[in-house]
DNA sequence: CTATGGCACGGATT
DNA sequence: AATCCGTGCCATAG
């Protein structure tokens, strides 16, 4: 009696225990474990995946496909949210190499490089994949290149073309304008791609072309001199250069590009959570996907439930032992996904005018206030958002604390202060413009802000 | 005298 | 317990 009290007890830490680990697991790292899991307890297996027969999204065990099932409903304002295992979107590593080393050097260029190859490994033939593999491991954080081409094309004993052939290639994989020489070749990558689908503006090209410089500045006046059109014009574009490109393509999101000094701690390439329109359409409704690193469903084997009750004596408590543990972590792997439905349910209807509508929206909101919504303690909050990415509607992928930064949209109202200024205002002015725009910070902030965004003092800036 | 940046304190986060 | 971020105070530059 006593006894099973303990253990009951015993089960119920460990439970916990074991939630708080995977939910602060990223789906990377939660792919992992579930495979680590999956080969050393023959009580677990991967239900058969079924796949939705109108979008071939990967379905949960029972329902239907939770997007197409469900009648588009625009009055809705409570977002979709729902668990989606996704198998193929993560790299598998069968085009096995020698050459490349199977070890991380480092986990973040380790990523990068495999995440690249795998999407361009069939659009190679063989010599080109070994220079693509060679380029690919003298990436840097930011997904530049460390070797110039000529020096690749010595090295190869190849002309420069064939060399430039492959970054080419490269360049226009995800996250497109990786494996460029600097942020200038990759922007401009990232704008060919772009005018193939999209109206980009005049001049834009050109502009990152010749005056990235004076750009990363905030010169509008001076290139609107240079090219003959407007300083607004050039502000317009400016604000579309940065609104659709990324300078560092390795980072998934703008970093600090006018303070390139400034080095991005992690790298985010795959999401955990992607955040989209349901049907791409930004009036409708929000849909949630937290991601699942596995096709299928996982669950306890009934085969192995059956073959339990057939077995006898110390094999039977061997098998009993794995079934518990099979179980638990089944119900661990619940609880986990249901505590990010329940995070993520009240975190976008939260943040739904910065999702919407820029990151000028952004609600301060602390995991703290969030936790308490919710009925769970801080910390729990702080374990699932910690070391994981999302990626937004317009399919940059963030950090998810970057939905609790306190400071973005006051910064972003700030920039916008600040470019529309007539002439340069002082810190204190601009302690009063946000005031007047209902942020209240104090002055010493704006000036860390200021410095945070990159943009010089008042009596250093130049008037438009 | 005004505008900024450096340093340190206190609360929130991890 | 360690770390990050917003602020206040103070020295310094202009």
């Amino acid at each position: 009696m006593f006894q099973s009290q303990v253990q009951k007890q015993h089960q119920a830490t460990a439970h916990l225990a074991q939630t708080m680990t995977l939910l602060s697991l990223s789906a990377f790292e939660l792919r992992q474990q579930i495979d680590s899991e999956l080969s050393s307890n023959p009580a677990l297996e991967i239900v058969e995946e079924r796949r939705c027969p109108n979008c071939n999204r990967v379905l949960p065990p029972e329902g239907m496909c939770p997007l197409c099932s469900r009648p588009t409903n625009l009055d809705s304002m409570e977002p979709v949210v729902y668990v989606s295992p996704i198998d193929d979107f993560f790299p598998k590593r069968d085009y096995v190499d020698q050459d490349y080393p199977d070890e991380p050097i480092s986990p973040v260029t380790e990523d990068l490089s495999t995440f690249v190859l795998r999407q361009i490994a069939t659009e190679l033939n063989k010599n080109q994949q070994i220079i693509a593999i060679h380029l690919l491991t003298n990436l840097d954080d930011d997904g530049f290149l460390t070797v110039s081409i000529p020096e690749v094309a010595r090295y190869f004993h190849l002309p420069i073309s064939a060399i430039e052939e492959v970054q080419r290639i490269i360049q226009l994989a995800e996250p497109i304008g990786v494996g460029s020489i600097d942020p200038r070749q990759a922007m401009k990558v990232q704008l060919e791609v772009l005018s193939e689908s999209t109206v980009v503006p005049e001049y834009a090209f050109e502009i990152i072309n010749e005056y990235l410089d004076l750009l990363s500045r905030r010169q509008y006046g001076e290139i609107a001199k240079n090219i003959g059109i407007s300083a607004q014009r050039v502000e317009k574009i400016s604000e579309f250069i940065s609104e659709n490109l990324n300078p560092f393509p390795g980072r998934s999101h703008w970093g600090s590009v006018r303070n390139p000094s400034t080095p991005e701690t992690t790298v985010y390439h795959q999401p955990d959570v992607i955040i989209s329109f349901m049907n791409d359409n930004p009036k409708s409704q929000l849909v949630v996907e937290i991601i699942m690193p596995i096709g299928g469903t996982l669950q306890v084997s009934s085969l192995y439930k059956k073959a339990i009750k057939q077995s006898e004596g110390e094999s039977r408590d061997a098998m009993r032992e794995d079934l518990d543990k099979a179980s638990l972590f089944v119900k661990c792997l619940q609880q986990r996904n249901h505590t990010m439905q329940r995070l993520m349910q009240r975190l976008v209807v939260i943040q739904k005018n910065y999702l919407t509508k820029g990151e000028k929206y952004l609600e301060p909101i602390t995991r703290a206030t969030l936790a308490g919504e919710l009925g769970v303690h801080e910390s729990t909050i702080s374990r699932a958002v910690s070391g994981k990415s999302v990626q937004l509607p317009n399919k940059r992928i963030v950090p998810m604390s970057s939905l609790f930064d306190r400071s973005l949209s006051a910064r972003t109202i700030l920039r916008e202060i600040i470019s529309s200024e007539v002439k340069p205002l002082s810190d204190t002015e601009i302690q009063i413009k946000l005031d007047e725009r209902g942020i209240q910070v104090a002055r010493r902030t704006v000036a860390k802000y200021r410095a945070m965004e990159g943009i010089l003092p008042a009596h250093l800036r130049q008037s438009t």
